[in-house]
DNA sequence: TCCAATTTGTTACATTTGTGACCATTGATT
DNA sequence: AATCAATGGTCACAAATGTAACAAATTGGA
């Protein structure tokens, strides 16, 4: 007769920053491969990356803003991006502290490679989860991230 | 009429490795600061800490396997919580390489109190997203770890 | 029994990340 | 204009993680 015990004692397995945790370290270990081993990229080097792709020039701070990224990590896959010629940064006239960052065309035609990857990938994953699953993820991160906020 | 496009081109905001780290770091972060500020532990840490404080005594090979650490970030851990006694290891009569980790009374009664507090950060969390969709995402996050298994 | 292959866990070294200090520039106040 | 707080970004140092090599113990045959 005993329901179940959800709310008296922790339980590991109902916890939500594990269980969050334990979902996004194995999707994105599984999508990994593919910036790592075809293109040598580290995680924070494949977001920013993919932010500027996405969204077009933008400076450092935006992008941070933008992806949830401490400006030292933007920083440094900024310089790293730059050596391998797929960013640029332009001096910013109205503020000549920050540098517009812009994918260079080697950088954009990469970008339409892995997008494509990117694109497969999510649609391999929705036709595991069937797609009303997959969209409900979609739609209850959205609502987790606001949640948090809200504190 | 066109609608919506989410198959043809890349879209950071339906990829779902990006939306599931977005939320999941957004939830860490949320409650890292209590292992972090009142304990002063890592994240790798308090994983360690409540694999052991939920399932009981086991070797660093079986709580990597549940926890998905790797073994040296297991070995790490379980020597900072050794230090701190709050974990002790016995040798396995069975098979000397290895070790039984458990924790001791002061690490229980540690883990009392921080599963307290991860019970009350889980109910906040459920009050603002409403019960229904907490346990979607719980539901979910399982799913989806399924379907990466699958590939 | 003996030897090779495997498993468990630790260590050393390299890479990545976190943190705080810092410089140059901007904006606001007087 | 002169001052001073706030901002954008980089750097140096510390902490954490990834990776490969390793020793010790175990397993599985020949």
């Amino acid at each position: 007769m005993a329901k179940k015990p959800s709310s008296d004692a922790f339980n590991l397995e109902d916890f939500l920053p594990f269980r969050l945790h334990q979902a996004s370290e194995a999707v994105s270990q599984s999508f990994r491969t593919i910036y790592r081993n075809d293109y040598g990229m580290t995680r924070t080097e494949w977001r920013v990356f993919a932010q500027l792709g996405q969204y077009g020039a933008m400076t450092a701070t935006q992008l941070g803003l933008s992806a949830s990224l401490h400006k030292t990590k933007v920083s440094r896959a900024v310089f790293a991006l730059e050596q391998r010629r797929w960013l640029e940064r332009q001096q910013d006239t109205a503020d000549r502290r920050s540098h517009i960052l812009r994918l260079t065309k080697l950088g954009q035609e990469a970008f339409r490679e892995l997008g494509q990857r990117g694109l497969i990938y999510n649609k391999r994953m929705s036709e595991q989860l069937g797609q009303t699953q997959f969209d409900e993820i979609l739609r209850l991160t959205a609502e987790l991230e606001k949640a948090v906020a809200k504190l």
